[in-house]
DNA sequence: CTGTTAGCGCTTTCAA
DNA sequence: TTGAAAGCGCTAACAG
């Protein structure tokens, strides 16, 4: 089953089946109705590959990620898939879970795939990969890593104004102790977000906060909470790299007995959706998988579409207030009191 | 830059690069040499579609889920991913969004991407386009639905044996009071859910549970939490259709200001991993993503590499005992009492 | 507006 | 073991 039956059942020649498959406006409408009855009552579908064969362009665009089990990136992806399949373009997915190993891996089906675009949203990439990719003339567009060039475009999230509400608001409420629990210090993501936090902290010319390292994962969270809490002087209040770190740190918090906000305040990073039911609700700094999705998207198929060039965007990010923060606790010896519920009145 | 200018370079036919690419044993280690040689130095990565073209194999699956931002989905398709990928294949996921109107269009871009054979993992589909698939011999494979045939298989979730540990570990707290949230009526899977507990109940003789109906989402758990604990006779323990929609219940107490699991228990249903890090931990019906990708992508594949047939294929649940479930409290009047915490004693 | 035809890049007989 | 050549299903000039 294929174009030709399509055009023998309608009487056409092959080309004019294409051209209403491809909706051109040069087919007499009566013409046009034809094919399409053909194409109905011969459940025809056209052959995808053989289309992009022909005409050079796959209509596929490629999105590698870092972990799909990260609930960031699911959100990303379905923001990405909706505008890629709104346009008529579809999305081949691919994970690299954080191993350089399968990042190679990933690019190479990119490239076998013949994608008309990739959107990187994972931090580390090796130099010579993306060259694979330019080298091909294919647009890329990254998430806070690269720089725009011709055909590569840049997401630039601005984390300062987000962490400089976040660090505003907890000095509001009287905390002098902060700390900050970051991703892998590997992935430069994880790095941006946490200079983000140190520039803010010596802006404000408050002391370098206690830091500790986590892996972007719920249970590094917890781990490096249960570090926090060991140490001396604990902290008041903890800024956490991504929302799956913070909510490691509470489950840490509660099973050491204290309370969330009443000792110690969290706030996250990225306002996943189930950061708005956890216990308490955290309060986090917003950054849009959808906005991301979108300009994204927008930048690898305005480069085929518009011919535009590669461009840096800008992404904000903003603070949600939810009941993870509170005032600081009046004593902050570090001990545990049975009291600590009353701090709060 | 293509297959003929590999052969060029490595003077050789295109037909014998083409045999070192698919690894055909015909051909003379030296020559095979001097062929991978070429396409490093090229950079040559073989079109696909043009493989799939000539070839008639796509070497491509469809996976088709009702929402990737349900964390049950994603931990699903990276399972699905890792296998496909380790045997050389790709997988094509596609989001319905529980949307009628977007599974018709998934189907039909699984149809023009000419996949090899289709996952579907989400619950309510148009019988008429499972018919698109078989109509063109594409192997399928359900997820608790559909029965096997030919060339499709169907995967029968055990839920009766997860869901009566379940119950006789909440009968075994001395809970008789126990109510059941469920997932959205509408579809399948969620009744198949609801009816093994009711089955469950019936077998041992204890009266019918209350029920409400939830969305399988977090939101859905929370409103459907709220209307129980609003009845006159409150239950003491909560089973329910999937871990987001206990999470949304695990709030929604809360919030009321009772506890778990001193005043009520809490069961869910999926074990995500988000699941062991809620407070409370949750107690939870355990559902292997890992082994339902397995056994769906060797249906799939299996057919078309070793001709098997479809089947029905079963998988286990099992119960996970975290800290969500605990005795029954003496008092069940319904009223909030200042000394919850002391039930437990 | 419609048809003819030459590819697109690879696989796969069929010969050699 | 290797090569020549005929497709695979569709698109896109180019004619008409």
């Amino acid at each position: 089953m294929n174009i030709r039956e399509v055009a023998r059942l309608a009487k056409v020649s092959t080309a004019t089946v294409s051209r209403t498959i491809n909706g051109s406006d040069k087919v007499t409408p009566e013409t046009k109705e034809r094919v399409q009855r053909a194409i109905e009552e011969l459940k025809f579908y056209p052959n995808t590959w053989a289309r992009a064969l022909g005409s050079g362009r796959s209509r596929l665009y490629g999105l590698i990620i870092s972990d799909i089990t990260n609930p960031f990136f699911p959100e990303l992806v379905k923001s990405f898939e909706d505008i890629a399949v709104q346009n008529g373009q579809e999305v081949l997915v691919a994970n690299t879970n954080y191993d350089p190993a399968r990042m190679e891996q990933c690019v190479s089906r990119m490239l076998q795939r013949k994608v008309d675009g990739v959107a990187i949203m994972t931090s580390e990439m090796d130099p010579r990969l993306i060259t694979e990719f330019q080298d091909r003339d294919i647009p890329l567009v990254f998430l806070d890593t690269g720089t725009a060039q011709k055909l590569t475009s840049n997401i630039v999230v601005d984390y300062a104004s987000g962490v400089d509400a976040a660090v505003e608001h907890i000095v509001g409420l009287g905390h002098t102790e902060i700390a900050f629990i970051s991703g892998p210090m590997m992935l430069r993501s994880a790095r941006v977000r946490r200079e983000a936090f140190v520039a803010c902290l010596e802006r404000r010319g408050i002391g370098a906060g206690l830091m500790e390292e986590g892996n972007h994962q719920v249970d590094g969270g917890h781990g490096a909470m249960e570090r926090l809490l060991s140490r001396k002087t604990r902290p008041t209040a903890v800024l956490a790299s991504n929302d799956m770190t913070a909510i490691g740190a509470l489950g840490a918090i509660h099973e050491s007995g204290l309370r969330v906000p009443e000792d110690i305040s969290i706030v996250g990073f990225d306002d996943i959706q189930i950061s708005a039911f956890t216990q308490p609700a955290l309060t986090t700094v917003r950054l849009s998988r959808d906005e991301i999705a979108r300009v994204a998207f927008r930048a690898l198929y305005g480069i085929r579409q518009e011919g535009s060039k590669g461009a840096e965007y800008g992404v904000p990010t903003s603070l949600v207030l939810r009941s993870s923060t509170g005032r600081v606790p009046r004593d902050t010896t570090g001990k545990m009191r049975e009291d600590a519920g009353l701090v709060r009145a």
